[in-house]
DNA sequence: TGACATTAGATGTTATAACATCTATATTCC
DNA sequence: GGAATATAGATGTTATAACATCTAATGTCA
């Protein structure tokens, strides 16, 4: 059970610092289930980050967001956003168009067909999640939750 | 303190599950650390990825490993290992060649100036451990370890 | 031995990420 | 009003990731 992460990555040194050993935690479970989300995502032709701009446009609606404001929201960053929106117009997922009010900006919102995908995939999402962090209890799910954003606290 | 994952993404709805309020804030916490971390090796002209290959073959001398070898050890996969290696050679801070007992392997070693390089980098990567993660105590250190031991202990 | 499968790695191709630079529009402030 | 600055986004380029396919060497077993 619950093999550490030096035999995991066949390390024979122990590892420098507690805070490294807890970095190198966090990326690889993070790695692991990002691959695993990815992977599910696969059969329906979108990647993690087009799914993730799906869903904050769907959270969005009707208003739309702008290109930055649909970064922003991202969890991580996404310095060739015109780019993937281009791809999710040609894709029939999304629309764009320019602001009359400002028209520096660009409004993207979601389409009925993009709705129906991000809709079509709730229950395989939340199952995916359930899979990879389902078999711990609700305590220690809230005490990570509440370690991590203590994490990200400083800065 | 400690603004939530939810202000952080300026959400307005509620998460759907602990669950996945938990990758997220993984996921989250993850890609910022490793941003932080590459743009403090950008400098130096190596990514994150190069710079744990060179971690690799500096704790495999003088031996060192064959293509799957450094692969399997890195946190995060690597389909496209060969043209890394490549780069890397490339840039002088490996050398491959051919095993003699199995001709299909193929041995990389880290060269005088690769291994310079890395040494050279320790203090300021554990300097970004530390400011990453040094503002948690032992104790939230080893429950965060613990704890993400245990989300990857079940596949 | 020879057909077949397996393994290690290389290569071709496409998609995406990363970064710098450029254009158009708005805002600031004299 | 107009120059300077800031902002939103587009575009060009290079590097890397992802994936499939290919070649060479080795192992398996009739």
């Amino acid at each position: 059970m619950s093999p550490d992460l030096k035999r995991e990555l066949k390390q024979n040194k122990p590892f420098k610092s507690l805070c490294q050993e807890a970095q190198l935690n966090i990326v690889r479970t993070s790695n692991i289930l990002v691959n695993d989300f990815e992977r599910m995502l696969k059969p329906y032709g979108i990647t993690g980050t087009q799914y993730n701009v799906l869903r904050i446009l769907r959270g969005a609606e009707p208003a739309g967001l702008c290109r930055n404001e649909v970064a922003e929201r991202l969890i991580n960053r996404m310095p060739d956003a015109t780019r993937l929106l281009d791809r999710m117009e040609d894709a029939g997922l999304v629309t764009r168009e320019r602001s009359e009010a400002d028209r520096r900006l660009v409004t993207t919102r979601i389409t009925k067909e993009g709705k129906k995908l991000v809709d079509s995939l709730d229950d395989e999402v939340e199952a995916q999640h359930e899979k990879g962090l389902g078999h711990l209890g609700k305590k220690d799910l809230e005490k990570l939750i509440e370690l991590l954003t203590l994490v990200r606290s400083h800065n």
